[in-house]
RNA sequence: CGGGGUGUAGCGCAGCCUGGCUAGCGCGCCUGGUUUGGGUCCAGGAGGUCGGGGGUUCGAAUCCCUCCACCCCGACCA
């Protein structure tokens, strides 16, 4: 994509509205604008990342076997009244009417759908287990939206959901679910770190948040020091459920197990949370099998939730410094940022041009900056829109017949002599993957 | 919903208290020139129902009433 008919409005100063820095850095870059409170519109490369952090949870959770639907964003109320959420769930619940006059709600999340879609279809034990996962865009009319897409009405939210025949084999599902997460946020180049959560009503130990580290996280965390010596990717449920991490809502100092020495406090950003329900939802909306004696057997279900829209804020919050966004390899809207430094030089256009085409050839891509700026402008815009990679042609390099690759989030610089730039930038970009 | 605040050009703001002629400034945008390895400089230009409605007045961005929108603090959440 060439910089010069893109559609990136960025922004020199920061709007008044936006508090925090991701919030105030999605503006600027581009990425997204606010329509009204809590709604926003995604601009091409809000987008591309939104679509780069659903790529990264398809392919893991169709690794864990769990395989993707599409639900309504609309549901009847119906549902709901037989869940007994229709009373209950208030008025974050957005509800209306259609031409019938029938009672409808835009969905705040999707256990009675995907439940009652269980009810009709899945009949026999033998189909189990069943996970299923959509992405889809949810409404929650919260008292006060805020942080831009950290805390939005309308969201883009990963909503797994699970069916097993007894509480062992979904305690396996809840398992396998756990350790996808920790995978799927070490692919998007994040440190998302699980604590335990409020069970609510259900009871039980099966439930988990996935917090990112962050200073201006909602949340306080605490947690046992020894979390800090374990590698996520290799983090099991038995290792997670016998350290102590705890949100805030759920540590009581009192009651806190670790020594005061060895116990850490950080806050972060909720992008994650598992549930186990047991029978809750199976038994209202009916999802029963009929079991290897012919009997009834009521499911049990779990649900698994990322906030993908709000990901990419969180992403940003972790991921920054004073010149802009930093992104991680894997939702970075383009791969590499091609600069231009000098457009009017016949010289440095012809290298940037032919660079530009032989990486996009290789499927590589490239944003391209191919205006006739300030070099100071260009290199600002560029850091801004947090690009992994750099690559910077101008006269200075070109005389020695070079161009000048540069780390975005190190500031690191080298030069690579042009007649081989293609295969080091792939080599770069291999590296990262 | 309770408390606080803001709406003036794409963005950031001044003007309002104390009403007065074609409503200003910076950035951005357009044109011409200049400059060229970290947001250059100069000149010219386009762009505004001053959030909406009503009122007071000879006259309203400015005063009054009312509605709306957005932001911040609190309870709630992916």
């Amino acid at each position: 994509m060439k910089l010069s008919t893109a559609y990136i409005p960025v922004l020199k100063e920061t709007p008044s509205e936006a508090q925090i820095v991701s919030h105030q850095l999605m503006l600027r870059a581009g990425l997204i604008r606010q329509l009204g409170a809590g709604m926003y519109t995604w601009l091409p490369l809000g987008l591309k990342v939104l679509q780069n952090i659903s790529n990264v949870i398809r392919r893991e959770m169709d690794a864990a076997g769990s395989q993707e639907i599409l639900m309504s964003t609309l549901q009847p109320a119906e549902l709901w009244q037989k869940s007994g959420r229709y009373e209950s769930y208030g008025k974050e619940m957005l509800r209306f009417k259609d031409r019938h006059e029938r009672e409808m709600l835009y969905g705040p999340t999707n256990e009675e759908v995907v439940t009652d879609l269980f009810h009709q279809t899945v009949k026999s034990y033998k189909a189990l287990p069943q996970l299923w996962y959509q992405i889809q865009w949810k409404f929650r009319d919260e008292i006060r939206p805020r942080f831009g897409v950290m805390r939005g009405r309308e969201f883009l939210m990963k909503d797994g959901y699970s069916f097993d025949l007894d509480y062992e084999r979904a305690r396996k599902t809840y398992e396998t679910m756990f350790t996808t997460y920790l995978r799927i946020f070490k692919a998007l180049g994040v440190n998302a770190v699980p604590v335990k959560a409020d069970s609510g009503p259900i009871g039980g130990d099966l439930t988990h948040e996935f917090h990112i580290l962050a200073d201006t996280g909602e949340s306080a965390l605490y947690y046992d020091a020894a979390f800090e010596d374990i590698d996520p990717a290799t983090l099991t449920l038995a290792q997670a459920q016998s350290l102590y991490a705890m949100a805030d809502e759920m540590h009581i100092p009192e009651n806190c197990p670790v020594p005061p020495e060895r116990l850490k406090t950080r806050r972060g950003i909720e992008v994650g949370h598992i549930f186990y329900f047991a029978t809750k939802y199976s038994e209202k909306l009916e999802a029963v099998v009929t079991g290897e004696d012919g009997q009834p057997v009521t499911t049990h279900m779990g649900a698994y939730g990322i906030g993908v829209s709000r990901l990419v804020g969180a992403i940003i919050e972790a991921s920054h410094d004073k010149d802009g966004i930093i992104w991680p390899a894997a939702v970075a809207p383009f791969q590499i940022g091609l600069v231009n430094l000098k457009a009017t030089d016949a010289q440095c256009t012809k290298v940037a041009d032919e660079l530009y085409a032989s990486l996009t050839a290789q499927g590589i891509t490239v944003l391209y900056d191919d205006k006739d700026d300030r070099v100071g402008a260009k290199l600002a815009t560029m850091d801004l829109l947090g690009l992994p990679w750099q690559v910077l042609v101008g006269q200075k390099s070109l005389e020695n017949g070079q161009i000048e690759l540069k780390n975005r989030k190190t500031g690191e610089k080298s030069f690579v002599p042009l007649s081989n730039a293609t295969a080091e930038i792939q080599h770069l970009l291999n590296l990262k993957l």
